[in-house]
DNA sequence: CGATGCTCTCTTGCATGGTAGAAACTCTAT
DNA sequence: ATAGAGTTTCTACCATGCAAGAGAGCATCG
């Protein structure tokens, strides 16, 4: 079972890439979507595929079962974990705190150079949206997420919010629900929304604003890319 | 330098604990402050202190780099890491942030288990705080606060607060602070708001409540026990 | 005396062999 | 045919050997 480790796609491209990290490479794999939750990683067919030993093979997949990507069963093997509804669930209530806090932290923050990268984001996002651009677009919220956790100037945010965007592989999912015509509209209004707050020094209220938006992101994705699975 | 590896006290006990995680007895080791901010942790003490090989050492070594306790520079070696006062102060952020949400996720409940617990805890401090008995103290502030947390019935939530307690040391922190004969009646009075609000279902109220008193902590902690070290 | 280059030793990094355990498979007996 | 015990084969796991880079120390030259 499981012959090729992976698709011909990404073989194209892994020729040239050889100082990322074998942990990057690997959690892509099992981001990419290839595998059902329950499949087998051998750290021996790993190996081969990439070229190295076992050693940093293994070392990366216990780094992915601490993230929760994968499970070790002991002298029996590592499989791809399956994330259920609930965890996303979790993981979205997690996103809204997380970012409502971002929002607010860089509020306070006064005019700063991520201020005005934020806006041209949204201009943006507006004209994508007019020209009805979604695969721009779905770059450009990825943009407008990591702008304003970098605009928080608080770092150890911004690693717990990396961390949780691994585990959701949220682009993945924003890809999906992107196509819906009505709701790009309307998130670009609430970026729009979210960035006059901030730009008006109003913590609390970018805090609230950002909470209302990732969670109406949130039920669009829930809607139709996650499946009822338990 | 650095002749032997632990100090007497612990290995009193490690006698019997060897199905524990060597990831956690390292960690305890380096959280455990015998060893000053760029210490060297070479894998080959540690592998002959623990009797086991280097290959379990360098795993867990590589672990604590992600967690942010140790730095990890190649073909150098592994060393204690430098945990600066801003690092500090955003964690309590964090902090704030994260249990704001759980107080806020476990008043929604209703009445659970955690409700009753964490009214037994309140209690019990109240007494602690009369009987000054310091000790207790701290431990049952450990209690109320992992209680919100595990009351809030998001795992996520838990995961980022343990490992964000982890790079905290925040145990070793609070046994210091909590020495102060005025904050252990504030703070239990704080403890007592945040329960009344859960109680009432008053979820933004029992998140500000909380807020509010981590940042009081936050505030007692960083004022003596954390030095000004850049 | 100072600066520069070399060597030697230390470190982590990686590869690989052997071990123990879990699961599946087969053969046997009922 | 079915249940059970033995065997075989797979897995992660750990120990260890080797290699390569970084840095300290020393010698040599200006």
């Amino acid at each position: 079972m499981q012959e090729s480790i992976v698709t011909q796609n990404t073989a194209g491209q892994s020729m040239l890439n050889d100082d990322v990290a074998l942990l990057d490479r690997i959690r892509d794999l099992v981001l990419g979507g290839d595998y059902t939750p329950g499949t087998a990683l051998s750290e021996v067919k790993l190996a081969e595929y990439f070229e190295v030993s076992r050693t940093p093979v293994r070392e990366a997949l216990k780094q992915l079962q601490i993230e929760g990507l994968v499970e070790i069963r002991p002298k029996v093997g590592t499989f791809v974990r399956e994330i259920t509804r609930r965890e996303i669930l979790e993981m979205f209530e997690v996103k809204e705190t997380l970012e409502g806090m971002a929002a607010r932290l860089m509020a306070r923050r006064g005019h700063i150079p991520e201020l005005d990268a934020l806006r041209a984001n949204v201009e943006a996002s507006e004209l994508a949206v007019q020209r009805d651009d979604s695969a721009a677009y779905a770059s450009l919220v990825h943009d407008f997420h990591e702008t304003i956790v970098a605009g928080s100037d608080n770092r150890k945010l911004a690693e717990h919010y990396r961390t949780l965007m691994n585990q959701l592989a949220y682009h993945r999912l924003v890809l999906r629900s992107v196509q819906h015509p009505g709701r790009l509209a309307a998130s670009t209004a609430e970026h729009r929304r979210v960035l006059e707050l901030i730009a008006q020094k109003d913590g609390v209220g970018a805090e609230l604003a950002m909470k209302d938006h990732v969670w109406s992101s949130a039920r669009e994705v829930m809607m139709d890319s996650v499946p009822r699975q338990d």
